[in-house]
DNA sequence: AATCTAATACGAAGTTGTTCGTATTAAACG
DNA sequence: CGTTTAATACGAACAACTTCGTATTAGATT
């Protein structure tokens, strides 16, 4: 079992997003999405999925000639993951510093201030 | 000047992350430092540093025969690309999402939650 | 059933990153 | 000033990713 430490790549990313909006697609599906922002050939993203269903990224199902696929993960699992693996390689470990990085960076909106407090409250809480 | 865009390496980041710590350091001051976590041949750190300074990741400075290198950039500076980088390509540029994704991930302590909380206080006050 | 269509399988090439061995060179030493 | 030492330069090998062209195959069509 060496899937928990799974990150993929970039390519990879963009194709797993596609799944978690839209869910269960073919490779048609999926390469028709990722060209309107790019364009690829259909074997190219035929070629990734492939690989993402063989490290378990991908879930795939024969239906008849066709096959279904599916992200093996959740969206959450995924981007935790990715969110870790930053923390531990750019910021040594030091979430915070990261968490502050990100604030600095994109200074929030007030909505967006009053959503932080109240999940900073609600964690206040549960220490208590 | 295409450097806008650079993103270093995970090897390149531990050096960075030791010339942060140390200042302008020798290949072989960084290979040292850089041995005590993992064995590196000394070769192949040099190579990584050309390839770095090619980039415009490091300054080199010619001392005799000696080159001394130093980050061309701050920490600030890389760590805030990385970030950046992460949220847009993981979380579709959806900032605030990876910062209580992160938040999620590493409850804060107490006195962090406090440290966030003023540092949330200080950003209304600028927006009024 | 033969042919057509559209999907998968496969292999190869180009790129980037990592690693190291060997060659070169410049300074130091005797 | 020739030799040793220690640093850089260079090239090659390997692995991961991305891309695509071609081959194969299974189902659909006539």
């Amino acid at each position: 079992m060496s899937e928990s430490l799974l990150k993929p790549t970039n390519s990879e990313m963009e194709i797993l997003q596609v799944f978690w909006k839209q869910g269960a697609s073919t490779v048609k599906d999926i390469n028709t999405v990722l060209n309107e922002k790019k364009a690829r050939g259909y074997t190219t993203t035929l070629k990734i999925m492939q690989i993402m269903a063989d490290k378990g990224l991908l879930n795939r199902i024969p239906q008849g000639k066709l096959h279904i696929y599916n992200s093996a993960f959740t969206e959450e699992d995924i981007k935790s993951r990715m969110v870790d693996s930053l923390i531990e390689q750019v910021f040594e470990g030091a979430a915070m510093d990261m968490v502050m990085q990100a604030l600095g960076n994109y200074s929030p909106s007030a909505s967006e201030i009053s959503e932080l407090k109240e999940l900073l409250a609600r964690m206040e809480q549960v220490k208590k």
